[in-house]
RNA sequence: GCGAUUGUAGCUCAGUUGGUUAGAGCGCCGGUUUGUGGUACCGGAGGUCGCGGGUUCGACCCCCGUCAAUCGCCCCA
């Protein structure tokens, strides 16, 4: 007989479990709870869209478009794509659904996202964001609104320690295209001098050199023009907006002249939550201000900001930090005799009822079940035994005081009323 | 796409320079002890040693291939 092969796991996905998912489930509750402090609306996104959704508007040169998509031909032969992001989709929704009307418009949402990368240490095929996005606010005061919420976000999950901003500004479209175009320029005298990789950059995406790991790298980025020197006026003055704003909200921030962003649509301020204590994978929560991106989908000109963050990133910090409550568990009952079953299935779903946390043991060797009932750390365990010369279940509770109280209140009866 | 490391019981792992029938702890199931008790002991189920080839009298062990996981590069949250 042929034995049948369990199939396995999608390479990349994970089935999330115990500490873990409280955890994950600990960051969503956080975050939904900031997003309200906030005056975030609450928005639920397709988990797929057509392809050019993502393509026209990350870009298509960047590495998200080019090889990190899962897309595919439906029935009907269109071309969709499950979101490797959610800003696309959520400027799609801006113009589809009329969203103009509630401009400044906050949203927020949170799910799955998919990209086909080699999974390591915090990346992962499918994973999981928090989004927060700001539309139709050209304002400074947008920028600082997003990052004091991402601030107190991790601060409220108990991470924020390790946790560094680093903020930079990108400059309006002419002040990125002329640094843009000196950069390439700083870069092709030394071509040569660049490590492999970044020579690819170089025609493809100069700016991310200036973030390169590679040493022969850092050299020629220590001395690349930066930024500053190419900004117009009114970026300079946006940015410092930004800044001063954030030093009044109490959110600290340091400049990092090299930071960009991957994506094509970003504009004046970039930035990210990073940390040291995940390897390689980093960043915790990243974004920036994308006024150009609603033109790629063909809609008017509407400035907006945005960030997203890696729950299982943040899941990890938490988890590290043993900040997690164990479950609790209010009362644990066993059944030692299987002639008490009745009486103890009842006491369970009433107590269940009346608001306690419950488990019952009532498998396996009877004289085993009390064992393992202690095991399970409940505040009060709810014995059930036989007594053969009244032919009745009985009870006894051991526990503190006012829980056995309160749950002897609710079983009680139910023991006084058996065979009535 | 590239590189490194690792794949032995449900889980965590031993397994000697290649040598009889591959082990332990935990967990699970049953029994004994105790008898209001987180004890101790005994027993049981559970393995094609990731998969496929090769070398050898003989492979968990050596070689090749393959798959997967982990970590890193790339990229990103």
């Amino acid at each position: 007989m042929a034995k049948i092969e369990t199939p396995r796991p999608i390479r990349g996905t994970q089935d999330i479990f115990g500490t873990e998912a409280e955890a994950f489930a600990h960051v969503v509750e956080t975050f939904e709870r900031i997003r309200k402090l906030y005056r975030f609306r609450r928005v639920e996104m397709p988990v797929f869209e057509k392809t050019e959704v993502f393509s026209r508007s990350l870009g298509e040169t960047t590495d998200v478009v080019s090889k990190e998509m899962y897309s595919f031909e439906d029935r009907g032969g269109e071309s969709l794509t499950l979101r490797p992001e959610f800003t696309a989709g959520i400027a799609r929704a801006y113009l589809t659904d009329g969203w103009q009307q509630y401009a400044p418009l906050k949203v927020a949402t949170h799910g799955p996202l998919f990209r086909y990368e080699r999974p390591q240490k915090g990346r992962y095929r499918q994973f999981h964001q928090l989004d927060a996005e700001i539309l139709g606010a050209a304002e400074p005061q947008a920028d600082v609104e997003l990052l004091a919420m991402a601030d107190q976000l991790l601060k409220e999950l108990g991470i924020a320690e390790g946790v560094t901003l680093q903020l930079n500004t990108l400059g309006d479209a002419p002040s990125r295209e002329a640094w843009r175009m000196a950069l390439v320029e700083h870069f092709r005298e030394s071509r040569d001098a660049l490590s492999e990789d970044s020579q690819e950059r170089l025609e493809r995406n100069p700016l991310r050199i200036l973030d390169s790991k590679d040493p022969r790298d850092k050299a020629l980025v220590h001395e690349a023009p930066r930024i500053d020197d190419f900004l117009s006026g009114e970026a300079e003055r946006y940015f410092l907006q930004v800044t001063e704003g954030l030093d009044a909200a109490g959110v600290a921030w340091h400049r990092n002249a090299t930071l960009v962003r991957g994506l094509d649509y970003y504009r004046h301020t970039a930035f990210e939550f990073v940390t040291d204590r995940l390897g390689a994978q980093g960043t915790v929560l990243g974004g920036g201000r994308y006024d150009g991106l609603i033109e790629t989908l063909g809609g008017p000109h509407v400035p907006a900001v945005g960030w997203a963050a890696g729950i299982e990133r943040l899941a990890m910090l938490v988890a590290d930090a043993r900040k997690l409550a164990i479950d609790a568990l209010d009362v644990i009952l066993v059944v030692e005799d299987d002639r008490a079953l009745r009486v103890a299935q009842q006491s369970l779903a009433q107590l269940r009822r009346a608001g306690f946390s419950a488990d019952i043991v009532a498998s396996g060797s009877p004289r085993k079940r009390f064992d393992k009932a202690v095991k399970a750390g409940a505040r009060v365990i709810l014995s059930f035994t036989f007594d053969e010369e009244q032919d009745q279940a009985v009870r006894a509770l051991r526990g503190p005081d006012e829980w056995v109280e309160k749950i002897d209140a609710i079983v009680l009866p139910l023991v006084l009323a058996q065979g009535q």
